[in-house]
RNA sequence: GGGCGUUUGGCAGAACGGUAAUGCACCUGACUCUUAAUCAGGCUGACGUAGGUUCAACUCCUACAGCGCCCA
């Protein structure tokens, strides 16, 4: 059967059901338990045994057993799944009053698919199967569509990206993740709350994006007739926040970048962003620190877990070292004797890195080979500190390093999972540098930002001395629910449509 | 953006260039302890799109599209 014809043998039951008096799409129902509760409380409930007492339960039917006169469904809530004992005998008993024929019709008119509710008593089956012993059910809401495969499941991604709501339904482990996604967010969110920093939205509209190197998405103000960029970072408004008088505010909100797609980049994701007045970056790191362990133990319980294969040992403290030593460690190059760009490049090329021709400075070339030889490597959590300021436009000069700045990384399973520094707080120092980035937005750089006057303006009132960080949300998911991509990590992620639009 | 791979019904998954399997789902019947229920019978329905080669294309070629992996 084709399966315009299998949805239209659901419709006509969803007819029938009108016509025996009864609605398929019904408006609410009253449950005592969850399947997990009954689980739990009934762990030791022995075989054959049935509980006189009552309970309701609602939920989607994930499998039919039906027998002549016995059927067994499968009942599956947000919580889990418990067994339906449906005998033909109790039914018709119990419901007597409004549906003489309650089995037949349950038989006939429900299918896998279905939300179901159901009122009666608790037994485990002869063959020790913790099941509600059917007095009474509803049919819920019809469902009109087939189930993939009870026992394959879907497993086409693209599908499964596309139809999140099937793979919620037919993959389990897909609801634990959003589950632990929205657990993460909670601890964070208390964690701070518990420091004294308080969350604000800064605006997502923006006339220019800053904060960051990237392309912004650019939108349109039909009355104000502008154009207005999606922001790419919280930064900037963040700051300006702390320069009005707040010392701890954060924002954990979703961003913009218009970039590739990859199983590591969406084009919208979630950071955290956090800023501390008369702090450092050493004060942010062991915030850092403290943030994602709390979560990491609320969540998962543990601070040793398991990505891909790969066992993480998150116990703080997280090892230290410089961009420098590292990039010396794997490459044998130490950077601070290179005098000049091409000296840097020579080496550079010499042992044995590629791509270096975009580089602009001695600073540009040591993140390059960073990038090419060392990030891969930081599979443990490291703290990668004291960065070229060429690529780093926002923060403070290194107290003691000339040419450095304040500034961390975060890095687990290879992957950048934060990013902090001691914040530029000297309005001079941040003209030149938004100039310099201006310069080469001027010269076609797609992702330099303009100078934000307004912000300079801020500075020029003064900010104290800050610490500031940003948390990939997403990547941070990844890690703590072991996803292999950025996609399982976000509930509906963005997909090309499927078929080209024929419209113009 | 480049390379490689992939795309077969609602889902899963086969097919030396020669009639497009099979399982699940679906339909009919039997069945009061199943749990991928079983048994008997049954229908239906698909080769991503557009071209090309060929007597003949799911199969070979080209382009395009979606998805995946690697690289940028």
């Amino acid at each position: 059967m084709s399966s315009e014809e299998i949805r239209a043998a659901r419709l006509d039951k969803v007819a029938q059901l009108r016509q025996l008096g009864f609605d398929p799409y019904a408006y609410q129902w009253e449950s005592t338990h969850h399947t997990a509760e009954l689980q739990e409380k009934y762990a030791d409930l022995p075989s054959g045994e049935e509980v006189d007492v009552e309970v309701a339960i609602a939920g989607r039917i994930l499998a039919r057993r039906v027998f002549g006169k016995l059927a067994f469904f499968t009942l599956q809530d947000e919580t889990g799944a418990i067994q339906l004992y449906l005998d033909k005998t109790r039914i018709q008993e119990s419901m007597a009053d409004h549906d003489p024929n309650a089995f037949d019709h349950v038989k006939q008119l429900t299918d896998v698919g279905d939300i179901f509710g159901v009122r009666g008593t608790i037994k485990r089956t002869e063959k020790g199967e913790l099941s509600v012993y059917v007095k009474q059910y509803a049919i819920l809401t019809k469902s009109l569509l087939p189930l993939p495969d009870k026992w394959h499941g879907l497993t086409d991604v693209a599908k499964r990206y596309r139809q999140r709501y099937v793979d919620l339904i037919v993959n389990p482990e897909v609801r634990t993740t959003f589950r632990r996604r929205a657990l993460i967010t909670a601890a964070i969110r208390r964690y701070l709350d518990q420091h004294g920093f308080i969350e604000i939205e800064t605006p997502v509209l923006q006339a220019e994006a800053g904060g960051a190197e990237a392309r912004p998405f650019v939108t349109y103000h039909n009355t104000l007739e502008m154009d207005l960029y999606l922001r790419i970072a919280t930064e900037l408004h963040l700051k300006r926040l702390i320069v009005g008088g707040f010392e701890r505010v954060f924002e954990l909100g979703r961003i913009f970048r218009n970039e590739g797609v990859s199983t590591r980049h969406n084009p919208e994701f979630t950071t955290l962003e956090v800023y501390q007045a008369y702090a450092d970056y050493r004060d942010i790191m062991a915030l850092v620190e403290g943030l994602i362990t709390t979560a990491a133990q609320d969540v998962l319980g543990t601070l040793q877990i398991n990505y891909q294969g790969q066992e993480i040992d998150l116990t703080a403290p997280w090892r230290r070292a410089t961009m420098h030593d590292l990039v010396q460690e794997q490459t044998g190059l130490d950077f601070s004797q290179f005098k000049t760009l091409d000296e840097a490049k020579t080496a550079a090329l010499a042992a044995g890195l590629t791509d270096l021709d975009q580089c602009s400075s001695i600073g540009h070339v040591l993140n390059e080979a960073f990038e090419q030889r060392v990030e891969g490597q930081l599979i443990q959590p490291t703290f990668v500190l004291e960065y070229p300021v060429e690529i780093s436009p926002l923060a403070k000069p290194h107290r003691d390093k000339p040419g450095l700045v304040e500034r961390f990384e975060l890095f687990v399973v290879g992957r950048e999972t934060a990013n902090g520094f001691s914040e530029l707080t000297d309005p001079i120092d941040q003209r030149e540098r938004f100039e310099a980035q201006a310069a080469r937005k001027a010269a076609g750089d797609l992702e330099a930002p303009g100078v934000d006057e307004d912000f300079l303006t801020a500075l020029e009132y003064g900010m104290p001395p800050t610490g500031g960080v940003g948390i990939g949300i997403d990547r941070l998911v990844m890690l703590l629910c072991d996803c292999a991509s950025i996609r399982d990590a976000i509930a509906f992620p963005l997909l090309k449509p499927e078929k080209p639009n024929e419209e113009a």
